[in-house]
DNA sequence: AAATTTAGTGAACAGTGTTTATTATCTAAC
DNA sequence: GTTAGATAATAAACACTGTTCACTAAATTT
């Protein structure tokens, strides 16, 4: 069936330079400013096309996302052969920032955009996220191997975990979202530095 | 000038009428599911009489934050009297995620939301935001306290705030916004809890 | 009593996400 | 080779959104 295989190579391809002209225009400008006609234009297509590929917009902007996570995996691998678990997660929070500053668009839709989320728990059951998942679980093992080697006392991995995803989170949204206003504007970045550098001291101190 | 002392009174009850009626909507429904046209209906004015007292509905989300922020800082001070800063910051982090628990939508109007930042930039200088500007003044004061009664070690006392900050904005925000389908529904509020502790654990031991 | 300021509105504009009836094209069976 | 049927794409519409503006009616001042 030669032919069926073309349909459906092409049915994956044009679902594709739909996802790739969306995350253009995205980045570019910011989600608020693209709609689904806008990336109907840029494909040249109508806009009721996206749809025969697409359920709704929050499919797509999930779609993104699980594509984002992957992008952030494979940037936070830079980490994998540090061995000291504590130097590790240190390594872990800066390139998670850096990554965080480098696609705020991206950091936006993986971890501060409702639609996602909304069109996860649609498809799936309420227990599974694929891109965030996997991301977690990777501070989890981290933890977990510090736990097992004795440097850091024994603890809850999974809290702990959370413990620093929410420390990086936290600084990157509050940077992102204008929060930091509240310092002088050549004042924020390096807070935020000299924030996660406590931070790493503390858990090299005292977990 | 009587007349003019009531017009004026009228004006800012009318305005404060508006605030409520959109408060109102936004606790009960959501802010995607809350228009323009709505706040209008249940107020029993039309759409554009709104416009006469705010510019714009990022300028009318603005002066709800600003309420938010008041409200939050009221709850806070069940804190203010805690004399060990170390626990001082753990029941002010314990207050803090309370209260985004309690009022998720007004913590997404205080620290996820663009709309009332945009309108706090446009309306006053770029390092202007009354409401955050005093809810984090209250974190520095705790730790500036704890550095000068010898309790922590010293340190900028701006950057530790903003780690205690981000910690438990970090926490509430990933709640809130459903990043915690990581791990099973029961563990996600005990994880955060656990995380928490953690955290003012390794701040009474190393700060 | 007339002129002027003020408060409020209906209707429109340009945009949004999404659905549906309709058309054109490409595939499969006779 | 022609006809019946699946597939792909679309124009047009629906019910919304935030916002503006010409216009009316009422309250105040002269």
């Amino acid at each position: 069936m030669a032919i069926a295989d073309r349909k459906l190579r092409e049915k994956t391809e044009r679902r594709q330079a739909i996802l790739d002209a969306a995350l253009h225009l995205f980045i570019e400008q910011g989600f608020e400013k693209v709609s689904m006609r806008n990336i109907a234009d840029a494909i040249e297509y109508s806009p009721a096309t996206i749809y025969l590929y697409f359920k709704d917009k929050n499919e797509l902007l999930l779609d993104l996302q699980t594509q984002s996570f992957k992008q952030m995996a494979q940037e936070l691998n830079a980490v994998a052969n540090i061995e000291h678990p504590a130097e590790q997660l240190r390594a872990f929070g800066e390139q998670f920032l850096s990554f965080a500053f480098r696609h705020p668009e991206l950091f936006e839709l993986m971890f501060i955009m409702n639609g996602p989320m909304v069109a996860a728990q649609a498809c799936a059951g309420a227990t599974a996220w694929p891109g965030g998942g996997s991301a977690f679980a990777q501070v989890v093992a981290i933890v977990q191997r510090g736990i097992d080697t004795g440097v850091f006392r024994p603890q809850n991995a999974d809290s702990t975990a959370l413990m620093v995803w929410a420390q990086v989170h936290g600084l990157a949204a509050l940077f992102l979202r204008q929060r930091l206003v509240v310092m002088p504007e050549e004042r924020r970045e390096p807070a935020m530095h000299e924030a996660l550098a406590q931070f790493y001291d503390l858990v090299r101190r005292a977990l």
